[in-house]
DNA sequence: CTTTGGCACTCAAATAGAAGGAGTGCCAGA
DNA sequence: TCTGGCACTCCTTCTATTTGAGTGCCAAAG
């Protein structure tokens, strides 16, 4: 790390990495002399792509091939060499069209940017739906649908609209339910669900709460109502897209890739790393912690809603990924759900 | 068709079908006759088979390989070699706890529905979401979001709670909104989707509607929320499952496979197809009327709530499935659906 | 001191040929 | 009608050889 690299040195390795991202195939120090921008010859390429490889950024599968980058070699060509540009104005307008005239159901629009970042990206799309107690609550409303059986319908600032079904030991009347919901929609709208259920809880414990009847009940039911059962859902499209790309053509490699998939956990372990973070973030190979993804890179942005971050979306491929491209895409897509998810329902 | 096929030809066609389902290889004459309950020679072995190759139920890739089915063989012997047995007791005993212990969102079971279809068959489970429009009317809830947004909340007899957004042109009071909440869950409930929306549209269109400001809201309002969007949708588990079939090796096959699935409309069509049959259906290799789903089968059957069919449910493969023991899950399936819809939410 | 052309070397990938073997069709005899 | 035998086909596997891209290193030129 301490060791410096050359302005030549810098040069070649993109030069190397651009030419692998295009290709797939290992590059010789013959077809970088083509490349215009540097001007050695054959051999002195050679002698920098030594260096590199010592360095431990480029390794040669065999002796007759040419260089690959390695995981290192992606890491400092993202952190150091990269220059993002921005994204193309017409495809931006163009997607944000697209977006305009959709619905305005929130799952169906983030599905819809799944479906988006993996068509423009030409990989896989995720996005991670917004954890519950993330939001703000805004809403809640209660159908009673058989004596013992309660159908919460709760509505979040952003347009969540989330309905959970409750079994309760007691009848409770019309009216009942009618001064519960009052109580609480006055109470705790503004609140985010992690403020409400924490209120619930102190409230609970305190005495007055339980001499109150009906208090209990309410208390009893949101809870109930508000319990975050969709613990960390991802919407994945385009795991077709892995079909198509050469490092993946072993059948076995391919199938481990798409059943962590299926499960999804490891794929929302990775989601929730960027919650935190402002901007994009880029997860290379085995800083995945996860074997079977340890050829897989991530690029990922938050996004927000009116308060904060609701969750993070993003591109997931082989390490070989045009970073240059879909890092703006991934950046873009993030800042537009945002204003979409701000704008809407208000 | 016509042709008569002799009771040793069955014998032997069944003999091959299901050691092809089983190895995947073509079949020679000599593993036959080490099958008990075939007692002849290879060469006896060998004029049958011919003879069946006459009749379209085998080919053989090349003339040194042995034999594989046709469609056409496959499909004889679905239809009257294959006899079906029942489902392992223990094992459906096993799911039925698993599902018991679940909770009772609709949603979330069909798509446990499509898992367990996955993962005790080893093929990918499909599971048709049911349309909104054959669902029995329950109940309506609007909750007023903003000056001109509502959210309408429909509840269905067999418990499928579906939300909708709907931006109006007036702004409505909460006692008009209660009002209509009321007319319309003193009116409707019990009609279908379908028979709801022909009733909206007959009473609009008769005067007296029109000159109650009131109903006239209440008919915008209820037949915007009604209108069906998850206009068929299909949960499907186990994409990996196909990627560990030998006939889907070819990476380009596999591919087309997947991508199909991920646009769902195929498999939609495939599994409206079973909506108005009663028991298994089985869809085999070409007569899915997909170029791309030619090498595969469906095996799908229709599941009930209180009236009537919702929707289908089943398990797609390559052609070469174990049949015998895949009809009875998806059947076994689609009645313990039909039977938890039923009992739930009542 | 850096750069470059030359050259021997390495090793994967492609090609070609040979051997092996599974399975068939057909025929003559039981 | 069934069966053993036999010639035939042609896919699959294996091995040997060739090909060529790319390297490392060195000595000479800049």
């Amino acid at each position: 790390m301490a060791v410096k690299l050359t302005d030549r040195g810098q040069k070649i390795l993109e030069a190397i990495i651009e030419e692998y991202i295009a290709t797939a195939q290992p590059v010789g120090s013959k077809v970088l002399t083509q490349n215009q921008g540097i001007k050695l010859s054959p051999a002195s390429v050679r002698n920098v792509m030594a260096e590199l490889e010592d360095l431990g950024y480029l390794v040669s599968p065999h002796t007759s091939a040419g260089r690959i980058p390695t995981e290192k070699g992606y890491r400092f060509y993202v952190d150091t060499i990269l220059r993002v540009s921005e994204m193309d104005r017409r495809q931006q307008d163009r997607i944000e069209l697209q977006y305009r005239q959709q619905g305005l159901q929130m799952t169906d629009m983030l599905r819809e940017a799944s479906r988006t970042l993996s068509s423009i990206s030409h990989y896989t799309g995720l996005v991670m739906i917004p954890r519950l107690k993330a939001t703000i609550f805004r809403h809640i409303e209660f159908v009673k649908l058989s004596p013992r059986l309660i159908l919460a319908v709760f509505v979040t600032q952003s347009g969540l609209v989330q309905n959970k079904l409750v079994e309760v030991d007691e009848d409770l009347s019309p009216r009942e339910l009618e001064k519960i919901t009052n109580y609480l929609n006055q109470t705790m709208t503004g609140l985010s669900i992690q403020d409400v259920r924490t209120r619930i809880i102190t409230e609970m414990a305190q005495e007055k709460a339980l001499y109150d009847q009906l208090m209990r009940r309410a208390f009893t039911l949101s809870s109930a109502a508000l319990v975050d059962e969709s613990n960390g859902d991802v919407i994945i499209e385009g795991t077709s897209r892995f079909l198509e790309q050469p490092e993946f053509s072993d059948l076995d490699c391919m199938k481990r890739i798409v059943q962590t998939f299926e499960q999804k956990s490891a794929l929302v372990e990775l989601l929730d790393r960027g919650l935190e973070t402002k901007g994009v973030q880029v997860i290379i190979g085995s800083e995945t912690e996860h074997t079977e993804l340890s050829d897989c890179s991530l690029i990922t942005a938050a996004y927000s809603g009116k308060r904060g971050t609701l969750g993070t979306l993003g591109v997931i491929g082989p390490n070989r990924m045009p970073y240059a491209t879909i890092i703006p895409i991934v950046d873009y897509t993030a800042n537009l759900i945002s204003r979409l998810l701000d704008t809407d329902n208000d």
